[in-house]
RNA sequence: GUGGUUGUAGUUCAGUUGGUUAGAACGCCGGAUUGUGGUUCCGGAGGUCGUGGGUUCAAAUCCCAUCAUCCACCCCA
């Protein structure tokens, strides 16, 4: 009995037609990683859970995917003290699958220092997994192209990100938000409401603020256990107005008494100073309810946000200041970008924005009428892909429905006819499937209409 | 982890207060058309109604369980 076969939740099949249009915006993406001197690297699916656990928050563990150990797992467990957590979990699971790209990468320099000089700039696209519920506009098997640069502080680099994705979201058509923000500011604000140690929890309630409202963003500060006093100090903090060089110059004043604040708040100006210069084109907001929770950001944070289509963040990033230090490289600041591939493709499906010709694949097929028709055909394919034209012929000698049936099929644009006529005469038949004309033309000629 | 939605042909979906042999569109296959697709006309194949139990003379339809799915929350790309 055949079983209906089917696969995990929250991953895909990816047919022809869409795989072409991913390879888009990822071609797309790759190219632009270049253009600003980026290299290429891989790492592996999985990595030790030792690497992962414990970068990602509280939240973030819960979502790895963790690999049984294969071989006598039952046999090792009995072997190990069940009262010892640590122990117990390590004889049955010591691997799981990445969860971001970033941290890797991180594992990646330490290991690879003596092969790499700084800055090293890197990209990588590769997928990534969350054990997450998965809905809309959420997998649990995507894409993440990443672009980081380790070893350098430079505000230089923070600019650069900003420009790679202005270029990318340009080239792809997709209308985009950067909203902006710095680690350094909201320990400034939790440092001068007097509760320095619950930035996390402060960040992650002011994040809500668009989606809760106000009155319920004080609510969960309460319930997190925030003295009175600090959530009334917050309060013009939450109540900031204005443009971005407003908004600047109230956090000015606020954040007078925190150095650490008063430095991020320096950042962002040079970041906004050095926009023109730069000629980054899309909006760029300063938005301090951005808190992002992934815990290794120190300094700048970015997430960018479609404007014409509701999705998550469809990319997001930050600087990380000692992010290899938890693998015993000291002193090595890393500033990175990622883009998420699917939403993207979401996002341009969605808005109707890839280009009509993308799923292109062959551009002429040629018809098959016989083995004596076939064996001419050969030499003139080459020729054809020779010239750069994407090429195929038809497998059998089938009937001409069924033939052009599969070129319509394949939105392939031309077919070539070639039988008796063509054969004595050195030419070909050359048909227009979009216009349905045809004509009898050379093979130089043929190559000359296709190419 | 919490709440909700939907499971019927390859796909998208109809299916009346429970009542003969479960339908449509698209797709697929064949023919009209043995050197011409996409449009048109004719014909055909394809379904243990997610799975297991229960109620009933009778269940795709009602009840319970289970699995899957999608959506929202948390969190995130």
């Amino acid at each position: 009995m055949a079983q209906k076969p089917s696969i995990p939740k929250g991953t895909r099949d990816f047919t022809p037609d869409i795989m072409v249009k991913r390879n888009y915006i990822f071609d797309t993406i790759k190219s632009v990683f270049q253009k600003y001197g980026y290299s290429p690297i891989e790492t592996p699916a999985m990595e030790n859970l030792t690497t992962l656990m414990g970068k990602y928050g509280e939240e973030g563990d819960k979502l790895l995917f963790k690999i049984q150990n294969s071989g006598e797992v039952f046999e090792k467990m009995k072997k190990v003290n069940p009262q010892n957590a640590l122990d117990f979990q390590r004889s049955t699971t010591e691997k799981g699958l990445r969860y971001d790209l970033t941290v890797p990468f991180a594992r990646f320099v330490v290991q690879n220092q003596n092969a790499i000089s700084f800055p090293f700039k890197r990209y990588q696209i590769q997928p990534v997994w969350r054990a997450d519920r998965p809905q809309k506009g959420r997998y649990r098997e995507f894409y993440q192209c990443d672009v980081d640069v380790v070893g350098s502080d430079s505000l230089l680099y923070e600019v650069e990100l900003m420009q790679i994705v202005d270029a990318v979201f340009t080239k792809l058509n997709v209308g985009i938000t950067i909203k902006l923000n710095n680690r350094k500011i909201l320990a400034g604000i939790a440092e001068v409401i007097g509760e320095e140690k619950r930035m996390v929890d402060i960040t992650v309630a002011i994040d809500k603020l668009d989606k809760i409202g106000l009155e319920n963003v004080n609510k969960e500060l309460t319930d997190k256990g925030l003295s009175q006093e600090a959530i009334d100090k917050l309060q013009p903090i939450l109540a900031l107005s204005g443009n971005n060089v407003e908004k600047l110059a109230q956090l000015k004043e606020i954040l007078a008494s925190s150095e650490t604040g008063m430095k991020g708040v320096e950042e962002v100006e040079f970041l906004f100073s050095l926009i023109e210069e730069a000629a980054i084109k899309c909006t760029i907001k300063l938005d301090l309810t951005l808190a992002r929770g992934l815990n290794y950001y120190t300094g700048a944070i970015f997430e960018i946000q479609a404007n014409d289509y509701k999705i998550g963040s469809i990319s997001g990033g930050g600087r990380y200041d000692n992010l290899t230090g938890i693998f015993g490289l000291k002193g090595i600041s890393g500033v990175g970008v990622s883009f998420g591939a699917d939403r993207i493709f979401d996002v341009m499906e969605g808005l109707d924005l890839f280009p009509k010709d993308a799923n292109v694949v062959t551009q002429v097929m040629f018809v098959n009428f016989g083995e004596k028709e076939m064996r001419y055909s050969l030499p003139l394919l080459t020729q054809m892909r020779a010239a750069g034209i994407n090429a195929e012929i038809y497998p059998d000698a089938a009937k001409m429905k069924k033939q052009f049936s599969y070129a319509n099929n394949k939105g392939i644009p031309y077919v070539i006819i070639i039988g008796d006529d063509e054969m004595q005469n050195n030419t070909v038949a050359l048909k227009n499937m979009e216009a349905g004309t045809q004509e009898k033309v050379s093979i130089e000629e043929a190559i000359k209409i296709i190419g």
